[in-house]
DNA sequence: TCACAATCCATGCAAATGCATCTAATATCG
DNA sequence: CGATATTAGATGCATTTGCATGGATTGTGA
């Protein structure tokens, strides 16, 4: 616990609240786009997308939890959701009777396709348009500090 | 409403979820620091900031929206929050019968000073020791693009 | 000037979130 | 084994958000 008691940097906080608004705008746009193409939120992609790639279409529900960083008990609802849309079912994970499995429907995995179709438009009209390939892994790296 | 149909490279994607990523953990942890100092959430420190700094102490609701990217009904109970804390009241705007001003309060200004001792410290441990000066300033000004 | 549109802010209601806690099952340790 | 702690996930309740719309005022164009 033995802080660094030092004050940022006046570049150090600009950094801090570019990345804030840079993701606060970004996300509203691409947000934006998707409700306009009538799909649901992009919390819902990000858990279809986890599930569609692993393997068998499924994953316990911690699993998901630390690749999408959402709160236990707002993923716990999420999948509620999901579940009641027919896009994922919970099924019992055997080896540990506290623990469950989720699993990715065939809706589910047409409706993140379709998703894809208009959030890939998004990505490239609000970031990939304004940037290199230079600056684009510029990005990626100095963020995965933080990560 | 012509767009680019072309779907955004890997950088371009990992670019956009590194931003998500970087400002969800960062964002978290800067939180978990506020509330453990016993300190009210961010987004009144954001309100508060741009209030404190401003000519007399005050914005109209709609200044304050813009420099934050708060939502306007967000905002708008955000104020009445605040104003029931006493860190702020609203004032009529005698030009505009539309109008209204916000105003900080003493309270509110010492409130932000208090909060800015934690939160300073917070972005020192979790961004600055992380930067460099120059990569801090690489983040602006590559962020910049979306502002 | 008068009808109509636009702007500023507030608010009712439904949905999502945060927090604390609960249940059920498993792990640990005497 | 038995008591206790820990883990996975769900949930009740209060707060906050999102969406649509409302009320009040000002701008605009015939």
């Amino acid at each position: 616990m033995s802080e660094n008691m030092t004050k940022p940097s006046e570049a150090t906080t600009r950094a801090w609240t570019s990345i804030m608004r840079a993701r606060e705008r970004l996300l509203g746009a691409i947000e934006a786009e998707l409700k306009a193409a009538g799909m649901p939120p992009l919390a819902w992609y990000d858990v279809l997308w986890e599930l569609a790639r692993a393997d068998d279409g499924r994953l316990r529900p911690y699993e998901i939890e630390e690749r999408t960083l959402l709160a236990q008990y707002n993923l716990s609802r999420l999948i509620d959701r999901l579940e009641g849309e027919g896009l994922v079912r919970r099924e019992v994970f055997a080896e540990d009777g506290r623990g469950r499995w989720v699993v990715i429907t065939e809706a589910g995995r047409q409706l993140r396709e379709r998703m894809w179709t208009v959030y890939a438009k998004s990505i490239e009209a609000n970031i990939g348009c304004r940037l290199t390939e230079s600056e684009a892994n510029s990005i990626s790296a100095l963020l995965a500090r933080f990560l």
